[in-house]
DNA sequence: ACCTGAACACCGTTCAAGT
DNA sequence: ACCTGAACACCGTTCAAGT
């Protein structure tokens, strides 16, 4: 059972976090958080030991949405257009929040939240779907993936560029 | 022309960063830098006004061989082999020298040297022969190219996996 | 005129002192 | 026992003082 002066100061940092996160983006300044949350920097430290396992707080709601969406589009598309459809979302996620993607593929966690494990699990049957259904490569693998979108991301100017990227990864840059 | 000590300095300072950006990165601290150079910070500043100016001096001939090396591929390669071979080429000198990926796509540049342009000239050419062989698809653009790669070598963890995720990139994620 | 490094405002991180 | 912020060693960048 936390203290409750312990519980707030958490909550707080969590909020102001998010806020700083939104404006500055992942590398923010830990200090400024922690101001903006009317704390220490030494509080800041005692909850959350590694920026990752801030990030990793910051963004578990949207990660588990996220998720959850997975089975959602294997329910009412093809196999083969769920997973495109899947991949486009998470890069959107990824190019919006930046920070986003590579907290994703963090393998150990904090607070019993094993972020890759959950976005593993999402992907693995979307995955299986598509390649029993002859829509994907059978050697493909779910870091493939992961990586695949992740560089994407990280070197497209916007989403839109993103798209992009994507639709020509997926389809390859050979002529049909 | 410039006085000698100048000369001596930034002919220092570019030797300086060479050995610490392949030590640290392309993110290597500036001041340690001028302080292995023997010159004070301002005196970095002063010849190379931003991060991006010293690392383009920096990478400047290994760009110019790996664009020079377009040429030959072109020369002694059926053309759809010759862009693929220079892609992973141009992949490998990514990873390997960590933040000439981002360096190589600046498109302005001090000391008269116009990186971009460069590396546009060289893919160009390829690409052109690539799509008139209907090797690839003839939308591609050079910038899709540069950030398809340039993406994989910040995601790719070491060459080997980069290899792949560009091998896949290029005959595309869906089934044959 | 050009070069220079001490100085400034920041950063991430720690740990002695408080409650 | 747990929380805390002053303090430390760094960073990028500037500009008054030197030659």
């Amino acid at each position: 059972m936390m203290r409750a002066d312990a519980r707030r100061n958490r909550d707080h940092l969590v909020a102001a976090a998010t806020d700083v996160i939104a404006e500055e983006g992942p590398e923010a300044s830990l200090n400024e958080i922690a101001r903006r949350a009317g704390v220490g920097p030494g509080t800041l430290y005692r909850h959350f030991p590694t920026r990752e396992s801030l990030l990793t707080t910051v963004f578990r709601t949207r990660i588990e949405a996220l998720c959850a969406r997975a089975g959602d589009l294997a329910a009412k598309l093809p196999p083969g257009e769920a997973l495109t459809a899947w991949l486009h979302e998470l890069l959107a996620h990824a190019v919006t929040d930046r920070g986003l993607g590579a907290t994703m593929m963090l393998t150990e966690q904090e607070s019993g939240f094993d972020c890759s494990a959950l976005m593993a699990a999402a992907a693995s049957g979307l995955l299986a779907g598509a390649g029993e259904a002859g829509s994907v490569r059978r050697d493909l693998t779910v870091d493939d993936l992961f990586q695949l979108v992740h560089g994407i991301s990280l070197a497209a100017g916007d989403l839109g560029r993103g798209d992009r990227l994507l639709t020509l990864t997926l389809e390859g840059l050979r002529a049909a």
